[in-house]
RNA sequence: GGGUGCUUAGCUCAGCUGGUAGAGCGUCGCCCUUACAAGGCGAAUGUCGGCGGUUCGAGUCCGUCAGCACCCA
C-alpha cells in the first residue's frame, strides 16, 4: 500500500468512517460469551443544535473510552440520542414563523407542532452527522430521541406512577415566570446576577392617625411597582424602633388599602429602614411570610408582566417597568417618596431569554423531591445514598460535595412548561370545571383511562387535557432506562439491553449539568428501576477560548470543531461569526478580533489532531483554554507517526522481516539476532502499554496523550528508528531480520495503543502495516485487541545500556555544537575508562547518531591533544578536534562547578545524621550513589583540566 | 455570607501516595543528513503567589493572607 508523502486527514477520514459504520463495527455487543459489559450513555444534545467545542471534547473522551473497552473485548454499548429541547426548539421555530409574519397562536397547536417536527426532520441529523466527523463510534442503529414513541410512553408511565405515589402533584405556587416565553421555568433555569438598581424608601402612613407622634412607617423596596400587591408591612419583633407599632394598620399608598404591620424574624433590621413591604404573590420570601401569617395573596400581574385589574385604574395594563416609573412619580407627587438611593440588587433572569423573571402565582406541576416515597425514602434521599454508599463515584471526587450540597437543599422541581413542544402532561380536567379555582382532574395513561377514573368519581362529562408540557429535563432524567426499552413490568420483565447495560459504566459530562441532569437521573432511575443509572461520573471542564473567555455567539469567539477539522478561510470564519448576531453592531469588533487572531484563517488539522488536543488538555478539575497552537502541534505529531510508518514500510515490504515460523532457539541469533536496542524499544513499549492502561482506568486522558506522544516521538522515532537504520545498514542477515521484525511489531502495537484517541490515522496505517507485520487478524484495528503489557519483556539490562548510549550520544552532540562543528564534519571520537567491548558494540550507533568518523578505545587520552572531552556513562569521550585552550578550560570549569555544587548538596544531606537515620534506606542509598557518580565525574573532569594545565 | 477550583519557564499546562523542578508552543544558534522542514541537532529561561507550620527533607501535606475564576444563597 502506498502512503502519501505527508499526512492528509481530509483524504482518509470520511471514507473510513462510512466504512466502519456500514460494516457494523459500532453495533452493540450482546454477546453473552463476553465477560464484561461496558456502556456509556451519550448526553443527548439538542436535536436541532449544532456541534460546539464542548461536544467535541465530551465526544472525544467517550469515544476514547468506548474504543478502548471494545478493543479490550468488552460487550460495548455506546447509546446515542438527541433531546427535543422544548424551549430552545420552540423559540427557533417561532422565529421562523416570525419571518413569515405569523405566530404560533395563529397557526394553532396542531399545525405548529407539525412545523416543529418538520424542522426537526430537516435539522435533526446535523449534530449527529457532525459527531460522526469526530469519529464517534456510537451505535447509531440504536439512536433515540426523547420525543420518540417509546420514550414518550416511558414519560407517561413514570408520570402516572409518580403521581399515584404522591411524588408528583399539582399546585398553585409561586414559580419563576418568564414573561417573554410565558412559561414557568425551574429554579435551575434562573441566573441571578447583581445589577445596578435603586432602593426606594416609601412612607406608608398609619391608617388611624399618628401613634406617639409617628405618622407612618418607611419601607425600603427595590420593586415599588409591586406595592399594589402588598398585604402587610413587616418589622423584626425585637426592633425597638417599631415594637409599639406591631399590630397597627397602615394605609397602602396609591391604593388606599388598609394593611397590618406584622412582626417576623425574617426581617433584617439593619437593611434599609428595617421595615419591609410584604407582597406574597410576587416575591419568594414574602410568599413564605404570607403563608406563615395567613396573609391574602393578591396577584397584580398578567402573564405578560403587565399590571392587571387588581391595581388602581391609572396603572392598569402598564408594563412592569413603566409601572415602576409611574408609581415612583405618583408617590413623589403625594409626598410619600422619602428617599432614592443607588443599590446593587440580585436580578433573576431567564437563562434562555435574558429577560427579568417574575415570581408568579400559577398552577403548576411539581416533582416532590423530599417527600418520602411509599418505600419511605424521598427521591433526594435515594440520590444521596447512591453516592454516600460509594455505588456512584464522581471523578474528580470533589464534585461529590457539589452534588450532595445541592441535593440536601433541593426544592421541589417545577416540571410543567407553558409550551407546546414537549410531552403533554397526562392529566384530564372536567370540562365543566374550566375556570374554577380547583378543577377536578384525573391523571392517566390516556384519555380512555382518564374517563374511567372520572366515571368512578361520578363525572361523565367531557374531559380537557392539560395543555402544558413537561420540562425537557424530565425526559432526560429517564434516559438511562428509557433508551434501553424499559417497561413498567421491570424487573419481572426485562430485556438483554437492560440486563447488560443498566447501570451503565460511566457518564461523561460537564459540571454545568450536574444538577440539571446527573442528579435528576440518579433520583429518577433509582426510584423507578431500583438501580443506579451509572457507576462512575466523569466530570470535565468547559472549553474556553485562548483568553479563558467562555465561547459565545455574542462575543464572537466561538470555534467550530468542524472548522478545526476541515480548516476555514478567514473570510468564511468572519462571515460565520458575524452572521445572525442579536446585536449587529458587534459585527465590526468581532471581525477585527477574528482578523487579528486568525490572520490566515484556520488550517485543516483533521479529527485525529483535534481529538488528541482534547485528550491532552483533559486535566481533571480544570476548564480548558483552547490553544490552537497545541492543535497544530498534534497535527505535526500525526504527521510524524505517518512518516514513521512510511519509513518502516519502505524498509520492510519485500524484505525478510523475520516473521517466518521458527524454533524458539533460532531467535537466539541464528534466524533472528536481537540487539539491546531492539530489546530496549520492546521494553519501553511494555512500559508505555502499562501506563496507557493505568491512565485509561484513571480517566487521565492528558497523561495518556503524553505517554503516547513521548513513546512515539521521543523513543520510537527519535531513537529507535535512527538506531534501526544503523542495524539495517551494518547488520548481519539475522540482525536485519530482527530489526525489521521489531520495527513492524512495535509500530503495529503502537497503532493499536493509540487508536482510541486517534482512530483515523491509526486505522489507515494499520491497514498497511498489520499485513506486513503478520498481525492482520481482524478486518479493522477497531476490532483488534488492545495491547496489554507483558512485564516479562521489560529488559532492565537493555534499558541500562540504552541509557548509556543515549548519554554518550547526547554529550558528544552537545560538545559538537559548543565547538561549532557543522553537522557534516566528522571527526574521530576517543574513549577511555569505558568497557572496550561495550564501546565496540556502541561504535556504529555513535558514529551514525553523533556523526563521528570512528570510535577508538584508548588506554588514556592523548596528552598533547587540545580537544574537548565529555564525561558520560563512566567514560571520558574526546572529540578529536583542536579547540581554543581557554575556551575549553572555561567549559570544563563550568562543568566542574556544576558537579561541585551537586557534590556539596549530596554531602550535606549525607552529613546530616537525621537524614541518614530517618530517611528511608533507599533514599539514602540513592543519595550515596549520586555522590559516588558525581565524585567520579569530577575526578575525570579534573584529570582533563590537569592535562590542559600542563600544556 | 457558604462552597469549590486555580496561582510552576515569555505563553498554555504536567508534576501520582513529600525524596535532585518537566513538556509543548515560542525564542536563539547550526543543518534541506532521501521517513518526516508539519523536520533534525543543540542552547537559554523558574527565590514553584506571599508568610508561617509539620518533617531529616515541602512545588507536593497543614494553617493563613492576597489575587483570579466559578457555583450556591
Amino acid at each position: 500500500m502506498e502512503l502519501e508523502k505527508s499526512f492528509n486527514p481530509a483524504a482518509i477520514e470520511q471514507p473510513l468512517y462510512r466504512h466502519w459504520e456500514s460494516a457494523g463495527y459500532f453495533k452493540t455487543g450482546f454477546d453473552p460469551g463476553k465477560k464484561r459489559a461496558y456502556c456509556i450513555l451519550m448526553p443527548p444534545p439538542n436535536v436541532t443544535g449544532t456541534l460546539h467545542m464542548g461536544h467535541g471534547f465530551n465526544q472525544t473522551i467517550m469515544d476514547t473510552l468506548i474504543r478502548w473497552r471494545r478493543m479490550s473485548g468488552d460487550n460495548v454499548l455506546w447509546q446515542p440520542g438527541t433531546d427535543h429541547a422544548g424551549i430552545a426548539t420552540q423559540i427557533v421555530v417561532e422565529r421562523l414563523l416570525e419571518k413569515e409574519g405569523r405566530t404560533r397562536q395563529e397557526l394553532g397547536r396542531e399545525k405548529f407542532l407539525e412545523r416543529v417536527w418538520q424542522w426537526k426532520e430537516y435539522s435533526g441529523s446535523t449534530i449527529t452527522q457532525q459527531m460522526r466527523r469526530l469519529g464517534s463510534s456510537a451505535d447509531w442503529s440504536r439512536e433515540r430521541f426523547t420525543m420518540d414513541e417509546g420514550l414518550s410512553r416511558v414519560v407517561i408511565q413514570t408520570f402516572v406512577r409518580l403521581y399515584r405515589e404522591g411524588l408528583i402533584y399539582r399546585g398553585k405556587r409561586l414559580v419563576n415566570w418568564d414573561p417573554k416565553l410565558k412559561t414557568a421555568v425551574s429554579d435551575l433555569e434562573v441566573s441571578a446576577e447583581e445589577e445596578e438598581s435603586f432602593l426606594w424608601s416609601i412612607r406608608y402612613p398609619l391608617a388611624d392617625g399618628p401613634v406617639d407622634g409617628v405618622e407612618g412607617v418607611i419601607v425600603a423596596t427595590t420593586r415599588p411597582e409591586t406595592l399594589f400587591g402588598d398585604t402587610a408591612v413587616m418589622v423584626h419583633p425585637d426592633d425597638e424602633r417599631y415594637r409599639h407599632l406591631i399590630g397597627k394598620t397602615v394605609l397602602l399608598p396609591l391604593a388606599n388599602r388598609r394593611i397590618p404591620i406584622i412582626a417576623d424574624e425574617a426581617v433584617d433590621p439593619t437593611f434599609g429602614t428595617g421595615c419591609v413591604k410584604v407582597t406574597p404573590a410576587h416575591d419568594f420570601n414574602d410568599f413564605a411570610v404570607g403563608q406563615r401569617h395567613n396573609l391574602p395573596m393578591i396577584n397584580i400581574m398578567r402573564l405578560d408582566a403587565h399590571l392587571n385589574d387588581n391595581v388602581p385604574e391609572p396603572f392598569r395594563g402598564l408594563d412592569r417597568f413603566v409601572a415602576r416609573e409611574r408609581v415612583v412619580e405618583a408617590l413623589k407627587a403625594e409626598g410619600l417618596l422619602v428617599d432614592v438611593k443607588p443599590h446593587r440588587a440580585m436580578i433573576p433572569r431567564g437563562d434562555r431569554t435574558g429577560v427579568v423573571l417574575e415570581p408568579m402565582l400559577t398552577d403548576q406541576w411539581f416533582v416532590a423531591t423530599t417527600k418520602p416515597a411509599p418505600d419511605g425514602k424521598s427521591l433526594a434521599q435515594k440520590a444521596l445514598e447512591a453516592v454516600d454508599t460509594g455505588e456512584i463515584r464522581f471523578i474528580p471526587e470533589n464534585w461529590t460535595n457539589t452534588y450532595r450540597q445541592w441535593l440536601t437543599n433541593i426544592q421541589d422541581w417545577c416540571i410543567s412548561r407553558q409550551l407546546w413542544w414537549g410531552h403533554q402532561i397526562p392529566a384530564w380536567y372536567a370540562a365543566e370545571d374550566e375556570g374554577k379555582e380547583n378543577p377536578r382532574f384525573w391523571v392517566a395513561h390516556d384519555e380512555t383511562e382518564a374517563a374511567q377514573l372520572a366515571a368512578a368519581d361520578g363525572y361523565s362529562g367531557p374531559l380537557v387535557r392539560d395543555p402544558d408540557v413537561l420540562d425537557t429535563w424530565y425526559s432526560s432524567a429517564l434516559w438511562p432506562f428509557s433508551t434501553l426499552d424499559w417497561t413498567p413490568e421491570y424487573p419481572a420483565k426485562s430485556n438483554p439491553a437492560l440486563d447488560l447495560y443498566l447501570p451503565s459504566s460511566v457518564l461523561v459530562t460537564g459540571f454545568d449539568i450536574i444538577f440539571f441532569w446527573v442528579a435528576r437521573m440518579v433520583m429518577m432511575t433509582t426510584h423507578i428501576t431500583g438501580k443506579i443509572p451509572f457507576r462512575d461520573v466523569y466530570v470535565h471542564g468547559l472549553i474556553r477560548d485562548a483568553e479563558g473567555q467562555k465561547m459565545s455567539k455574542s462575543k464572537g469567539n466561538v470555534l467550530d470543531p468542524i472548522d478545526l477539522i476541515d480548516g476555514i478561510s478567514l473570510d468564511a470564519l468572519i462571515e460565520k461569526r458575524t452572521f445572525g448576531l442579536m446585536n449587529p453592531k458587534q459585527a465590526e469588533t468581532i471581525a477585527a478580533r477574528t482578523r487579528k487572531e486568525f490572520p490566515n484563517g484556520i488550517p485543516a488539522f483533521g479529527a485525529d489532531a483535534l481529538r488528541f488536543t482534547f485528550a491532552s488538555l483533559a486535566s481533571p478539575g480544570r476548564d480548558i483554554k483552547f490553544d490552537l497552537n497545541r492543535c497544530e502541534g498534534y497535527r505535526n505529531f500525526c504527521n510524524k507517526l505517518w512518516n514513521a510508518a512510511r519509513f518502516v514500510l519502505m524498509n520492510t515490504e519485500g524484505h525478510d522481516c523475520g516473521l517466518a515460523d521458527h524454533q524458539p532457539n533460532a531467535c537466539q541469533g541464528e534466524y533472528l539476532d536481537f540487539s539491546f536496542v531492539d530489546r530496549w524499544i520492546v521494553s519501553r513499549l511494555q512500559r508505555a502499554e502499562h501506563e496507557a492502561d493505568q491512565h485509561l482506568n484513571a480517566y487521565r486522558f492528558d497523561l495518556l496523550a503524553r505517554t503516547l506522544y513521548e513513546f512515539i516521538w521521543d523513543e520510537y522515532c527519535d531513537w529507535y528508528l535512527e538506531l534501526a537504520k544503523v542495524q539495517l545498514k551494518n547488520g548481519t542477515a539475522a540482525q536485519q531480520r530482527a530489526t525489521r521484525r521489531t520495527l513492524l511489531r512495535v509500530l503495529e502495537a503502537t497503532l493499536r495503543l493509540a487508536h482510541p484517541v486517534i482512530p483515523f490515522i491509526t486505522e489507515t496505517l494499520w491497514q498497511a502495516v498489520a499485513p506486513v507485520a503478520a498481525r492482520k487478524t481482524t478486518d479493522s484495528i477497531m476490532l483488534a485487541p488492545y495491547p496489554v503489557a507483558q512485564p516479562e519483556r521489560i529488559d532492565e539490562a537493555a534499558e541500562a545500556a540504552m541509557a548509556d548510549l543515549k548519554a554518550i550520544i547526547n554529550e558528544v552532540r552537545s560538545i559538537r555544537t559548543q565547538m561549532g562543528l557543522k553537522p557534516g564534519e566528522r571527526v574521530p571520537l576517543l574513549v577511555t575508562g569505558f568497557d572496550a567491548a561495550q564501546a565496540e558494540r556502541f561504535a556504529p550507533y555513535i558514529e551514525a547518531l553523533a556523526r563521528v568518523s570512528a570510535v577508538r578505545v584508548v588506554p588514556e587520552l592523548p596528552e598533547q591533544l587540545l580537544a574537548p572531552v565529555a564525561v558520560a556513562a563512566g567514560g571520558q569521550w574526546m572529540l578529536e578536534v583542536t579547540v581554543d585552550l581557554e575556551a575549553e578550560k572555561a567549559r570544563l570549569t563550568k562543568e566542574r562547578q556544576r558537579l561541585t555544587n551537586e557534590i556539596a548538596r549530596a554531602q550535606g544531606k549525607l552529613a546530616n545524621e537525621a537524614f541518614v537515620t530517618r530517611a528511608p534506606a533507599a533514599v539514602v542509598a540513592q543519595e550515596r550513589e549520586r555522590l559516588a557518580k558525581f565524585t567520579e565525574e569530577l575526578a575525570q573532569i579534573d584529570a582533563q583540566l590537569a592535562r590542559l594545565e600542563r600544556r
